[in-house]
DNA sequence: TTGTAGGCGTTATCAT
DNA sequence: ATGATAACGCCTACAA
């Protein structure tokens, strides 16, 4: 058994509710008991139940966030810029990852509403929309990542970022562009799927729906996708992956075919994570402004707990960076 | 506020109690209140207040983990592995990261104690032995990874696998082999580098203490490190990195040095983390069992909530997974 | 089978 | 300045 505040309460000879005045500095004490006070609990290496204290309270001051799972390195910074300003904000954070499974996002999402956390941020949600309709059965603010129809949410401007990626490369000089989907992320990847048939359209570059192949936005999927696209009779001089974990997967596989990168094969990715400019070659890739996102994220949800009315969806600015993966198409043989 | 048991009650027409028992399934109460209770709380949208149970149980059924970071590659699987059994078990499993930072490690362990968990998990700890201080004075269990000297620890026999590592290097042709350490992980780093003395000593192969190189364990300490690598006047052939964060980086430091690998330079990491096989050329490393350290972690937890007194440090043995970054040396110029 | 009452560890209100 | 008391939401004897 822990020790409590009456425990310290016997030992110094006052009653309870002096000893939690003495902790928590309250102004009607006097300096003596309340350093006794504070030296006995110390002594006693006391240390306060924050569940006893938030039932009282009716506030936990902690706040849970979903992620996709430990080590998806596009999180680092988003998770980081959260705490961040949870921190200067007194609030705590609990993580639990979803292994972008919807059932165990549910599961995860309820049992921080047990832990009655005062709202929640889905990285990568499974649900997405569906958050639209438990607004008014569900008591707690809920905020997402790159779901903009969802009107508590933060995203990278994927149309327009997965726009220039798609423009780079047929600037390049690319007709034949492939992109890798991801069936795990349905929001996103449509969204950069609309934007690459645009571009081509745009351009009048006949969309061939050979090269649209199907991915998971894993290093495995990557791997796998590559052997998909050499079975086409007219392969593509370019891909655009739906991701970094994708495009780091193309790689790996073109180098196994003796497939030359940009030589024979131009490869863009999406996030910018830190492997990114690790790879062979360095990838070219839409950076996500992660750090600012989470921060985003988290002023945006305390706002909702604070009960402000004017919230609105963010939109933030993707960078296309350009590394040594893309360069100019092959000449046709 | 939220929806409580007594909002129940007056609805239903019982008192408390008998909402508690409807949900907590007790034997004594009629199939019929137990039913129509259930379905008014599901209708209200009732949750259960975990705060308030886990004081009046006194049990959280609850850990705490820290992680170095989120998406630190290593953690994937040990904390899947962590939530595999904690699951099984009935427990909850809390996350916070510790950035590899003692002072903040220190504060996410008080936390989880101000959380009344159960016990907690320590990957990667900065305090390590220091545990062993605080191990009367701390009401919780603590278990550590890779820390053999720490009684409730699961580690990967680090000398016996950095040994395999250097002797797969010397017996390749070898004989001036760098180490990049990492200054952030004292007991790891110590062991693989007591290995290499040992290795070297054994096979009177002497030791140039100019090849052992200051590391951080990220990418970018391990492209920094290549630089001071080249500039030893007598450059080594082989390198041994602390982990594969450490190696990648080096792998990409020399492909722009242009130093081709394993032609020129053989390199070798530890952990076998997923990218690790798609890289360039793919990394020849030490894996180590992280799914199952995982599962032990937190069976050994278990067995010291428990209050089992026979529990003993594990050692796992790592698995030297050679692939394609090592091979024989240059020939002598 | 159901209701009443006490308590988990804390804070806050009201006396003293 | 300090003590007594009630309350937070839930569980569990004990009583009815």
């Amino acid at each position: 058994m822990a020790v409590s505040i009456k425990d310290i309460a016997k030992v110094a000879g006052v009653a309870p509710s002096t000893v939690s005045r003495a902790l928590s500095d309250h102004p009607r004490i006097s300096r003596e008991t309340r350093e006794r006070v504070r030296r006995i609990a110390r002594e006693m290496e006391y240390t306060p139940s924050l569940l006893a204290r938030s039932l009282v309270k009716q506030d936990t001051a902690t706040i849970g966030v979903v992620i996709t799972s430990v080590s998806d390195p596009f999180l680092t910074n988003v998770v980081t810029g959260i705490e961040e300003v949870a921190q200067e904000q007194g609030y705590s954070v609990l993580l639990s990852s979803s292994y972008l499974d919807a059932k165990r996002e549910l599961e995860v999402v309820s049992s921080f509403h047990g832990r009655r956390t005062r709202g929640i941020i889905v990285i990568g949600s499974q649900i997405d929309t569906g958050y639209l309709h438990m607004r008014d059965r569900f008591p707690l603010p809920i905020v997402l990542t790159n779901c903009p129809i969802y009107p508590y949410s933060v995203s990278t401007d994927n149309p327009a970022s997965a726009r220039q990626a798609v423009e780079h490369l047929i600037q390049l000089g690319h007709r034949r562009i492939a992109y890798i989907a991801n069936r795990r992320s349905y929001r996103s990847n449509l969204d950069r799927l609309t934007s690459y048939h645009q571009v081509l359209e745009a351009q009048r570059i006949p969309v061939d729906e050979d090269l649209i192949i199907e991915g998971d936005g894993t290093l495995g999927g990557g791997n796998a996708a590559v052997e998909a696209l050499r079975s086409r009779t007219r392969p593509p001089t370019a891909v655009f992956c739906f991701n970094d974990m994708t495009a780091i997967g193309v790689l790996s596989a073109l180098r196994q075919a003796e497939t030359r990168v940009p030589e024979e094969m131009s490869v863009v990715g999406f996030d910018d994570v830190e492997f990114a400019a690790y790879c062979h070659p360095p990838l070219t890739t839409v950076r996500q402004p992660t750090d600012l996102m989470g921060q985003r994220l988290m002023r945006m949800l305390l706002a909702l707990i604070r009960g402000q009315e004017d919230v609105e969806p963010e939109v933030l600015p993707g960078e296309l960076v350009i590394r040594e993966s893309t360069g100019d198409p092959p000449l046709p043989a």
